[in-house]
DNA sequence: GTAGGGTTAG
């Protein structure tokens, strides 16, 4: 049966066709039919021809046009579409229609509002509104709460919890999920507990929300315990739950126990997300267990979950982390969409691997295609310039930086400067570029000049540089190391134990190198002068053995890296029992010949190793990777990638 | 009408 219509004469005058029949209760239906689609530019249709242009705004101007009155679920369509797509000036507008009509005193509405400014980050219309609001109810309270939250605003959003309760409301889920968002960012986990003690009174601590952002709070707090105390208490789970506690293992850096985890939560049936699949692959990188990672690579696309960049970027990064950049650039390539990250992420990979003309490449395309480089691009950009020593490149994409992207640049990149100039020799121009510096040059800054006085063997300035650091930051072994090192390598060995001296003095201690590898899906450790490896005697023959091939090729023990006065002799005992050897040596017992061995270092790689693993590289016939601090070698047939330059 | 989990850099 044919619906009743009635013509609508209200819109027929200001539409340019001939007006459809509508019955007269569907225009809200109309009008909100015309806001279902895409924002602005698509075309209504009503009864299929004629089509007008038209926009949720359009709407509210032919309502007033035909003096119309809106009603609220028109208002929440419309402000619920500016929320969603951040318009924030069309928000303005359709807020400012409300105030014209009867429906300026609803506080549903006017919470929605609120809402709307929070979430497109405009969080002083938000809290105008929020004063202006004269009957708040907990909503209210609870929508600039989050506001607050999401945008990082944490103190604002914490103070509001204490105001709220006096003016004498209780706080809901929402309100406590939002709370303890802020209280994970906030300075200690004093703020979480209170909030926790409120979600506990009122039974809201086994909501999954709420049990979530606990599990997420104390983990962030590094309060690993009671993260997994609220977890296990959790009446109902979800993704999320679960997520909160892989990443909190994630970002200390437990890959084994992040693992663990994910695999429980398979074995209980619960879908990883993205967020799963970031976490779990940031704590393989951390930890070094590749294998590990590419299972859950496997996993994930067995599971038909897309490549994004969501979790794409930290794949990337673990693949270049774990010394294969060539994996890296797969993912990169494949990546559904890319954003700045996932440049970023790719630069960097580039350049920690040495390869300085790709990562210019790299960052060329990146330009061409449109993406804003920010200034971690341009950190990526800088130190691949500096550990490929492309001077001229570097300097002048640190002019681009500033005038053309306007980026202010910070210690960070002044560091990678003093690097720059430094590695090329030019100590001087460092030293002046660091005297001319807009701010207070911090410990950092100073290190790298010490580092490149190591590496040019400027012994005074090496002095220099480090007086400056131990003023700025008196406890870092580092310098001091790296100080006895240029002491060492000028024969002062008066100087050398005044520094040793220095150091037991002020009680500080040399980080004890280690390296380590991972060989069938377990992480072996080895510390230097280590003897406490089951093959410790299996080791030391083989590293006897390659010693003696690779001194016939020319290796010449080079003993000034050994910081003790000893005689030659037992110097060179000491270099033989560098971990990064016995890590070699361990390698080459327990890997199928052929195959590429990757070592990793707590600190850099010293200059004889680096010379007698560029030999063994050629002796033994394999790719040999090192990961030092701050980039990575790959020797093969004798040289390595860095070109002896890092 | 209001809510929780991820990544590069340092």
């Amino acid at each position: 049966m044919a619906k009743p219509a009635v013509e609508f004469h209200g819109l027929a005058h200001v539409l340019p066709f001939p007006l459809p029949r509508f019955q007269k209760k569907n225009i809200a239906a109309m009008l909100l039919a015309v806001l279902a689609s895409p924002y602005k530019t698509r075309t209504f249709s009503a009864r299929a021809r004629p089509t007008i242009p038209t926009s949720g705004l359009h709407v509210l101007d032919l309502i007033d046009r035909a003096s119309l009155e809106a009603d609220p679920t028109l208002y929440d369509k419309l402000l619920k579409k500016c929320t969603h797509l951040g318009k924030i000036k069309e928000g303005r507008a359709v807020h400012s229609h409300i105030l014209r009509s009867k429906f300026r005193d609803d506080l549903v509405i006017h919470n929605t509002i609120l809402h709307m400014y929070a979430k497109c980050g405009a969080l002083d219309d938000a809290r105008k509104l929020f004063d202006e609001i004269s009957s708040r109810d907990v909503v209210t309270w609870t929508a600039l709460v989050a506001g607050y939250s999401q945008n990082g605003r944490t103190e604002d959003a914490l103070l509001l919890f204490p105001q709220m309760l006096r003016v004498g409301l209780q706080p809901n889920q929402f309100t406590l999920s939002s709370l303890l968002k802020a209280s994970g960012a906030g300075p200690n986990h004093r703020h979480g507990q209170h909030v926790h003690a409120f979600s506990f009174k009122y039974a809201y601590d086994s909501n999954v929300y709420v049990g979530s952002a606990l599990v997420d709070m104390y983990a962030r707090f590094d309060l690993m315990d009671d993260a997994h105390l609220v977890f296990d208490g959790l009446v109902s789970k979800n993704e999320v739950s679960w997520n909160a506690l892989i990443a909190g293992h994630a970002r200390k850096g437990e890959g084994v126990h992040s693992l663990s985890l994910f695999r429980e939560m398979l074995r209980e049936e619960f879908k990883p997300t993205q967020f799963t699949y970031s976490s779990v692959f940031s704590a393989c990188a951390s930890s070094g267990s590749l294998e590990q990672g590419k299972w859950v690579h496997a996993h994930m696309t067995k599971s038909g979950c897309k490549l994004v960049a969501f979790a794409g970027n930290t794949l990337l990064d673990m693949y270049a982390k774990s010394g294969s950049i060539q994996d890296a650039k797969n993912v990169f390539d494949r990546l559904v969409k890319r954003d700045v990250v996932s440049w970023n992420s790719m630069l960097k990979g580039y350049s920690q691997h040495g390869l300085g003309k790709e990562t210019l490449q790299c960052f060329e395309e990146m330009l061409r295609i449109g993406t804003e480089p920010n200034d971690v691009t341009f950190l990526g950009v800088l130190s691949a310039c500096s550990h490929a020593g492309l001077l001229d490149e570097g300097q002048y994409y640190f002019e681009l930086m500033k005038k053309k992207y306007m980026i202010e640049p910070h210690v960070a990149h002044y560091v990678t400067i003093v690097d720059l100039l430094g590695r090329a020799g030019l100590l001087d121009r460092a030293l002046k570029f660091i005297r001319d510096l807009p701010t207070e040059p911090t410990a950092a800054v100073w290190k790298a000049l010490l580092g490149a006085s190591r590496m040019h063997k400027n012994v005074e300035l090496g002095a220099y540089a480090a007086e400056r650091v131990f003023e700025l930051d008196p406890y870092d072994s580092g310098p001091h190391v790296l100080l006895s090192n240029i002491y060492a390598s000028a024969r002062r060995w008066g100087d050398v134990s005044k520094v040793r001296k220095m150091m037991k003095d002020s009680g500080v201690k040399k980080e004890p190198a280690c390296s380590w590898v991972e060989i069938e899906n377990t992480v072996h450790m080895f510390m230097s002068n280590d003897d406490a490896h089951l093959q410790r005697d299996e080791i030391h023959v083989k590293w006897v053995e390659i010693s003696g091939k690779i001194k016939e090729m020319g290796y010449v023990p080079d003993t000034s890296h050994v910081l003790l006065f000893v005689d030659e002799h037992e110097r060179e005992v000491k270099l033989q029992y560098h971990s990064e050897k016995l890590a070699l040596a361990f390698a080459l017992l327990n890997t199928p010949p052929g195959s590429t061995i990757l070592i990793k270092k707590n600190i850099r790689v010293c200059g004889d190793c680096h010379s007698a693993i560029k030999f063994a590289s050629k002796v033994v016939d394999r790719e040999i990777i090192v990961r030092d601090t701050n980039r990575f070698h790959h020797f093969r047939d004798g040289s390595c990638s860095c070109g002896d330059y890092w």
